[in-house]
DNA sequence: GGGGAGAGATGCCGC
DNA sequence: GCGGCATTTCTCCCC
């Protein structure tokens, strides 16, 4: 144990990256409050001050703390780690640390992301046809006090159509947002007739109804599909 | 590195906990796709097939897996991390690996939290005073058709008053929240005067002019602190 | 830095 | 499983 925390505590002090499994009891006190009991843990500590704590199970951290000051100290014959924050606190009492490595990790690369909802706003700017025959492209990304309006379009009879992207199903939430813009562009233009679309592969029942309820109409669109790469070596992603 | 492999290659077998450090280059296709360069990263892979590879700085997992199916094979002189999922792909390709470890790690504790919104929906139903005085509880979690409604009340008149709470400051998306609830309390009731109170610590500009639009109104109401504990040991924490 | 909204969001709870 | 919604959300973008 001993060990470990000298390691520990040289790493600190050299900002470098630790990582080890313990077991151990978590206190958080901050924005929320929690408590986990003992059990084996993983925890990694970077050199910008992040601190994860993440159980043998589960996609997210269950404790973390952001740009944190990391020590260690003796309390009642017990190694605690305690994080401090501007208004947060977490301490681990380390009853038991399994292993421990510490690194200078060193990796300046970004992540490159394609697939966002804006793709799909671009593929409807670039040609509203797909969601109905005549319309026009009119604006993107219109600013107004009460938010950000995707695509702005005019239809064949001349009237202003807001639509409004989601990559996935679309709910009631993005049914009010929706609506939100189209009686912020009435409001703003001075026109009644303001058409509203939401442009999304699916709608849920009650999101349609409300749809409905408001005059708007729902525009079954496919955002763009990220599988290319595989499609080719089927046969290899078959043998699974 | 070939220790490495074949140790990883018995932890996947045997379901256990990895953790180890590696020069590699990350691709995903899936729900988007993504493209890391080589770097040094921390890879976690736990034993519900969850698969996490973090950049030595920031909170949040660069790429991640979860129940993916994870295989190790050998491309080109090189090892590659395999994993598929239903409609997901990553794939990691291990230039280096610096450390690796594995374990059985034992933990079933869950995380016990205090301090999220239901809590000060609680606190406002055993005393709806706080918000304003007269104010009766009529119903917590109201179900409609279009969401739960945090509190019901009736004012000193006898008006139904619709509660939405926020813990943190309130914004557009939670005052047309307010407003669904209440339009639709007025229509199920078949009342017109419903009165909507957002109760929140504070709020945005766009928001009270949206809440005064439709004659809404906002309460600051502080959510419950998390920081007794701290309190009585200033002293020390003085030291920092 | 605040405000607004997306995210490969995730996770929880209720039906 | 779907649906609605909070999250110690986080992150990005724009003003």
């Amino acid at each position: 144990m001993e060990t470990h925390i000298s390691l520990l505590q040289d790493a600190l002090k050299h900002n470098e990256t630790v990582v080890f499994t313990a077991n151990c009891r978590v206190e958080y006190s901050g924005r929320a409050k929690t408590h986990l009991p003992l059990g084996d843990r993983i925890i990694i500590i970077k050199p910008d001050n992040t601190l994860l704590i993440h159980q043998p199970q589960g996609a997210t951290p269950v404790n973390w703390m952001k740009e944190s000051h990391i020590t260690v100290e003796k309390v009642d014959d017990l190694y605690v780690l305690q994080c401090r924050g501007q208004k947060e606190f977490l301490d681990i009492y380390l009853h038991r640390i399994h292993f421990m490595n510490t690194a200078n990790l060193s990796d300046g690369q970004k992540l490159q992301l394609t697939g966002h909802e804006r793709d799909m706003a671009d593929l409807i700017a670039a040609d509203p046809g797909v969601i109905e025959e005549g319309l026009r492209f009119a604006g993107q990304e219109e600013q107004t006090t009460y938010g950000f309006i995707d695509v702005l379009c005019y239809d064949k009879a001349g009237n202003l159509v807001v639509v409004e992207c989601k990559r996935y199903k679309g709910g009631l939430d993005a049914v009010t947002q929706l609506r939100r813009y189209v009686e912020r562009i009435r409001e703003l233009k001075g026109i009644t007739k303001v058409r509203g679309i939401l442009a999304c592969p699916s709608i849920t029942g009650n999101a349609k109804k409300m749809l409905e309820n408001w005059g708007f109409e729902h525009a079954a669109i496919e955002p763009p599909k990220y599988l290319e790469r595989f499609r080719k070596d089927q046969r290899r992603l078959g043998e699974f």
